[in-house]
DNA sequence: GGAGAATTTTGATCCACATCAACATTCCCA
DNA sequence: TGGGAATGTTGATGTGGATCAAAATTCTCC
């Protein structure tokens, strides 16, 4: 695996208007927020960014000057130890956002990967913290997106030190479902993004693993599985894996 | 293992002064504030709160309407999962700030329970984001915190999904002897506060394996293990055994 | 200060997942 | 559009850490 190059910022300020009507308002942004501030935060997304697939938005101990809020696409965000193993943290999809991990020492602390042509929205902290004291509605809403963060990590500290590779995958599977959901998409079907490997980093198993858990999960009418196409056939079966007994 | 029991609230208002004497306020407090601004500081901390060993801070689900700087003592934070299986997220002394996981759906993601007769500051969360809205340097401080608690449990999580036992251990005394450190304690003998079962939910290990890790230390000249206390008598040999080839 | 509970250590055995291997399929871009 | 690289599947075997067990030690609190 070659070391992805680092996107080009394409400045296209040109286009009015970024966030009041961009359709992802409800993910990413405060409600209850009049014109007037709404302009403002125009004003603080001025720029979008590209980002191609294997190209990064940022790297580790590059230095944190702005927050990334995915517009498009799909990314993931890894650590590398100093022997070469690395570790995926995270998969980021449009209205998540990212490099919140930069702030505390000023240098991004992982690297953030697109896996599929993408595209972002990038946010200056500054202007982010300048506004954040003037909109207490923004205020808010960046805590509790910061918090959210947090609280996701815990669930996965959850998943890598407790569960058994069969209730990871499953919990893997239920949690992508769900955001496809709460996204609009369908919560029984949609393809991967990432390839096993990749879900066996996060999920501190081996791709054969998942492999084998994905054809296991399959033979037993729970999933349909043909390559990075996913098929969700029975919901209340994998939430039973969950939590199940080992026997 | 009982249900830790909620600790009483204790008014202490009385004490005059809680933050701008207090010997953790390079740990807790931004720096740069003039003398009018700690004064608004003590006024948004005005309650501690004693807690008992095997108490809770707080508990996960409850409504969340403060953070809390532990001024003293240790802590675990925990989740449990609904057969029971819990894991260990955190452990948490002076200085650091729990509570952080309640901001996003306003109310609690796990439990805090002290693991030694301890002492909390109550931050309302209310007078925090009033008060970093007035001062930069509070906003700037209290962003900078939780960014810093992604960061590391995104730390946890590659030593969860990528490292074997011993390195989860090691990594685990290197941290522990880097925090003492950073407080004014010795780096290389200190007393765990927390059990090897305690020790083993948080590393993803059973308590055996890490009983028998620490003897292996011990026999490796790494370490002295006496029950609870710890010696660290090759710091740099602790290190190696992180990222060291399986063989 | 002493009895019972909790914690820790160590040994023997087991098993879930890793590793090694071979082949199939799909992707990618030259 | 074809060919090589990347990715995915499946089987055989190995092993790190889990599990089961028992005894030693240390807390805890009446």
């Amino acid at each position: 695996m070659s070391a992805p190059k680092l996107a080009r910022v394409i400045d296209i300020h040109a286009l009015k208007s970024a966030c009041s009507n961009c359709s992802l308002r409800e993910m990413c942004l405060p409600t209850g927020l009049n014109a007037d501030e709404i302009e403002k935060l125009d004003q603080m997304v001025y720029t979008r960014k590209r980002v191609k697939r294997g190209d990064s938005v940022y790297r580790s101990e590059e230095k944190f000057g702005s927050l990334y809020a995915v517009r498009s696409g799909f990314f993931k965000t890894t650590l590398v130890m100093e022997d070469g193993r690395d570790q995926v943290t995270g998969f980021h999809m449009a209205g998540d956002m990212l490099g919140m991990d930069g702030i505390g020492s000023d240098q991004h602390a992982c690297n953030a990967v697109a896996l599929e042509d993408s595209e972002v929205c990038v946010i200056p902290y500054g202007r982010l913290e300048e506004l954040s004291r003037e909109l207490y509605v923004l205020q808010q809403h960046f805590h509790k997106v910061m918090s959210r963060e947090i609280v996701r990590e815990h669930g996965v500290m959850l998943l890598l030190g407790s569960m058994r590779a069969e209730e990871r995958l499953a919990a893997f599977l239920l949690n992508l479902s769900q955001r496809f959901t709460s996204r609009g998409y369908s919560a029984s079907e949609f393809n991967l993004r990432m390839t096993r490997e990749e879900i066996g980093s996060y999920l501190g198993l081996k791709l054969e693993t998942v492999s084998r858990t994905f054809s296991k999960f399959q033979e037993d009418g729970l999933i349909g599985v043909q390559q990075k196409n996913i098929r969700i056939l029975d919901s209340e079966g994998l939430k039973r894996v969950l939590g199940r007994d080992p026997a």
